[in-house]
DNA sequence: TCAAAAGTGTTCCGAATACACCCATGA
DNA sequence: TCATGGGTGTATTCGGAACACTTTTGA
């Protein structure tokens, strides 16, 4: 059996990169400057190269569109349906990727076949092309499971932080609030965290300890958090 | 942008089938009848058709492997490496099913480009062909994670069992064992299942008493198990 | 001295664990 | 009547949930 045999689909990554900014969870999406569905808006992706493994590819996309190394990355499906892309047979490999409120800061860069990036609130978003609602009804599920059973909540955070930004993280995720004593009691619990040497300043309030996940613990790891 | 402006990977299915048989957990694997790594084992799996969804394809792949429909699958993750395949470049999307051990029973089929099938114990594996090896350990990751947080375990039995049957499993998949009275404690406090009219006949003990899962609860529905 | 957020402890309730004996049946 | 696996209840421990006030700082 010779690989020639068979006719291939094409096989692209698309990414749904997550932040919190303003206090909401947002999502990155990207004006489609091309046919099909040309001016709508769509996940960051594209098409693997036949030499590049597909997380490098999820890689080079993430890195294109923000301009950020160093997120949380992760495998989240693959959709393959037979009429998903107008233009023939495309399997896409979808990844999840988390990136922090500083990092998404930074100014994002429209590529190829772009005409513009942009954050969108998850409550708040314009039709999407091709399947990618699915897509992301897929991711948010996954996300709020993640943040339930493992640690990527600090993929949202920088090295250093107080309890209340990551409580304030939580809240948004599972739009309900904790109560505060129990829930630095939950984490504090966990021993993944450390307190560092300094405080938070220049706050015209009494100056908050900040913490930082001890180096040992992986993002990612699974652990029952909430 | 077309599409036909790339070189094409050639995507596959595999699948990695479970189930349980003489107090096992057991994986079924084909012996290669072709290059490359002819006489190795490996999961069933094959090329998807360009007309086929991925679904569809694992579907049809497990059929001509066991002559077994209604079984519980899913997607389990994309392998896609440069160098996996010395063929070329291929993408496997890998599937996840779980068949009980009565369906287990009826004769596998040995289909093209296979030798023989055969259902090996987790812990007696020959050596596996490409990177399957790999594969097979995110699959039995994926597998107690199921089993802890979701109600796959019952897609290992037949329609109606014993407690003690389900807690054999359980058993199994964890290896370890759980006292019986805390289990069924357990199990009957989540209200999944009810008891059928009937109770096994023909053993020389008290005769067990039969369950069944409630209509409505779905297989794979996610709530704390264990 | 005021405003703002930080930080902290106790009680209550429900779930998980540990643990041992009697029951129903066919041989 | 015996062997076999089926079936059951209670006490203890641990973690989750509810709940309100004092502290520290800069303005």
């Amino acid at each position: 059996m010779k690989l020639s045999d068979y006719p291939r689909p094409s096989v692209t990554v698309d990414i749904v990169i997550f932040t919190i900014k303003d206090n909401n969870l947002k999502v990155l999406l990207v004006k489609r400057g091309v046919e099909p569905f040309k001016n709508k808006w769509a996940f960051p992706g594209g098409f693997v190269k036949i030499h590049e493994n597909l997380e490098q590819a999820a890689k080079r996309e993430l890195e294109e569109e923000t301009g950020v190394k160093e997120v949380y990355l992760e495998q989240l499906y693959t959709f393959g349906d037979v009429s998903r892309d107008p233009r023939g047979r495309v399997i896409t490999v979808t990844y999840f990727a988390l990136i922090n409120s500083e990092k998404a800061k930074e100014k994002l860069n429209a590529s190829t076949d772009v005409i513009e990036a942009e954050w969108f609130e998850i409550s708040n978003l314009p039709p999407l092309a091709f399947d990618h609602s699915e897509i992301l009804k897929y991711a948010i599920k996954r996300l709020k499971w993640k943040f339930e059973y493992t640690t990527i909540a600090f993929s949202f955070l920088p090295k250093r932080f107080t309890l209340t930004q990551l409580q304030k993280i939580y809240e948004i995720i599972f739009e309900k609030n904790f109560d505060k004593r129990n829930f630095r009691k939950k984490i504090l619990s966990l021993e993944l965290l450390e307190p560092t040497e300094e405080k938070e300043k220049e706050v015209s309030y009494r100056p908050p300890q900040l913490y930082s996940l001890k180096s040992k613990i992986k993002i990612g790891k699974i652990i029952d958090i909430i």
